[in-house]
RNA sequence: CGGGGUGUGGUGUAAUGGUAGCAUAAACGCUUUGGGAGCGUUUGGCCCGAGUUCAAAUCUCGGCACCCCGACCA
């Protein structure tokens, strides 16, 4: 893609209605803009990080069986009185002229549930894994932090219907690893931490993943032993020790919840009445599990861990592009040059975004491109062009590499 | 929802009762090209409404919006 071409610019100063790095960085480098309080629209640098965020979700989600299926955002009065769930109060509710009541949907427990009961009679067709990508929305009385807290989000909300309980505790225990997949993939393997939490009615403990940073919202209680963290409900009630190692060295740190999953149970398949007949012939109510991401925040995440005072530093799996590509200085066989780079860096299915704006200054393009975070940064000027090459930097790293043109396009296909 | 704060060109700010100014961005021209470069010209603004006053960006009231702390966040 052309900079040139981008019809979103970049911010030199802090926007004021902002406080949050994440906000702050992704606004001024053009990632997102902020429609209203806890509402942003995400623009075309913005968009092509949470597809990349969505598409490893995704891929990770298959691979456990997961099956894709977008259900509505708008949905029925009565599906929430069926679970006594009409009057929770970070529902959205509105009318239509007719006077009927919808809500918009802030979870899809109501919608998956019946859905999947239409299908399922036996034994024989349990196991059920679902999941969507989609937007949820959700009144929270303080919207917050940029991407960490706001009122309509996109989350992968995935759900999976047993036939017993041993089942579901041997899914469950594949969708936590899945989950640490993703987090890696997303950069953040160093910092993400299981986590027990309060499991409410359903079981006794629900797990988070709480990615740590000194920005982070919640506080969890990391085991410095088995490095399992506790949130404050579960070292209250284990009484400030490790469950699961009964290690007593717990350290307080910062954290941003990511993910999270749940052991449902019975508890909406009871309201819905979804039983099927097991291979003894009896009649069984089928156990649920569910499990959360929401995408934004995970995307706010990554930057609260990966910036610098000069901006983002994006992982390389879900950077918007690869490569910077910049030139400088105007002449004529430099922009020939770059061009045709440029060229072939998009031949070689390279994701490159070229800063081919000839009005800019040097200094400005180099402090836009720090914001952006792109990895690897290749820039052709009169001074690479003396030695017939072009130089490499990458955005996390201060050393920079000679490279001769000839050999560029090879060098970054092996390379990053 | 309780508390605190803030609303001035696209962005960041100044003027505290008396001519709305500066920087930056944008447009045009010329120069310039390894860390937001220079000169000249130009465009564009007081959140909304009511009130006080000779006079309101400034004071009062109401509304709206945004930020921060807390509570809330199966």
């Amino acid at each position: 893609m052309r900079q040139s071409q981008l019809f979103v610019k970049t911010l030199k100063e802090t926007v004021k209605d902002e406080k949050s790095i994440n906000a702050q960085l992704l606004i001024r480098g053009g990632f997102i803009d902020k429609l209203m309080a806890g509402v942003y629209s995400y623009l075309p640098l913005g968009f092509r990080v949470l597809k990349k965020i969505e598409n490893i979700i995704r891929e990770e989600m298959d691979m456990i069986g997961g099956q894709e299926v977008f259900l509505p955002a708008l949905l029925p009065k009565a599906n929430w009185l069926q679970t006594n769930r009409w009057q929770y109060e970070e529902m959205f509710k509105l009318k239509s002229r007719g006077g009927k009541d919808y809500s918009l949907g802030w979870t899809h427990e109501e919608v998956i549930t019946p859905l999947v009961k239409k299908f399922v009679n036996s034994y024989k067709d349990l196991p059920v894994y679902v999941y969507q990508i989609q937007n949820k929305f959700r009144d929270e009385l303080r919207s917050k932090s940029g991407l960490l807290r706001v009122i309509e989000f996109i989350m992968k909300d995935f759900y999976s219907f047993h036939k017993n309980e041993k089942d579901l505790d041997k899914y469950y225990e594949e969708v936590k690893e899945a989950y640490f997949k993703i987090f890696k993939r997303c950069g953040l393997e160093k910092q993400t931490f299981l986590t027990l939490a309060s499991g409410g009615t359903f079981s006794k403990y629900s797990h988070e993943f709480q990615t740590i940073t000194p920005y982070g919202e919640d506080q969890i209680y990391l085991c410095q032993k088995c490095k399992l963290g506790l949130n404050k409900e579960i070292i209250e009630k284990e009484n400030y020790q490790c469950p699961k190692c009964k290690n007593k060295n717990l350290k307080i740190e910062k954290a941003i919840e990511v993910g999270n999953i749940f052991k449902l149970m019975d508890k909406f398949s009871k309201a819905f009445k979804f039983t099927f007949k097991d291979s003894d012939g009896k009649e069984k109510i089928v156990l649920m599990g569910c499990y959360g991401i929401g995408l934004g925040r995970l995307m706010g995440a990554i930057i609260e861990v990966y910036h610098d005072s000069k901006g983002i530093i994006w992982p390389k799996e879900i950077a918007p592009f690869k490569v910077h590509l910049i030139q400088i200085g105007n002449e004529r066989n430099i922009e020939e040059i770059t061009e045709k780079i440029y060229e072939n860096l998009k031949k070689a299915k390279i994701e490159v975004l070229y800063d081919d704006r000839k009005e800019k200054s040097v200094g400005e393009k180099f402090t836009d491109c720090d914001l952006i975070g792109i990895p690897t940064r290749i820039i052709i000027s009169p001074k690479t062009l003396e030695k017939k090459s072009a130089e490499i930097k990458k955005r996390a790293q201060k050393k920079i590499k000679l490279i001769k043109l000839n050999q560029l396009i090879n060098y970054v296909q092996h390379n990053f």
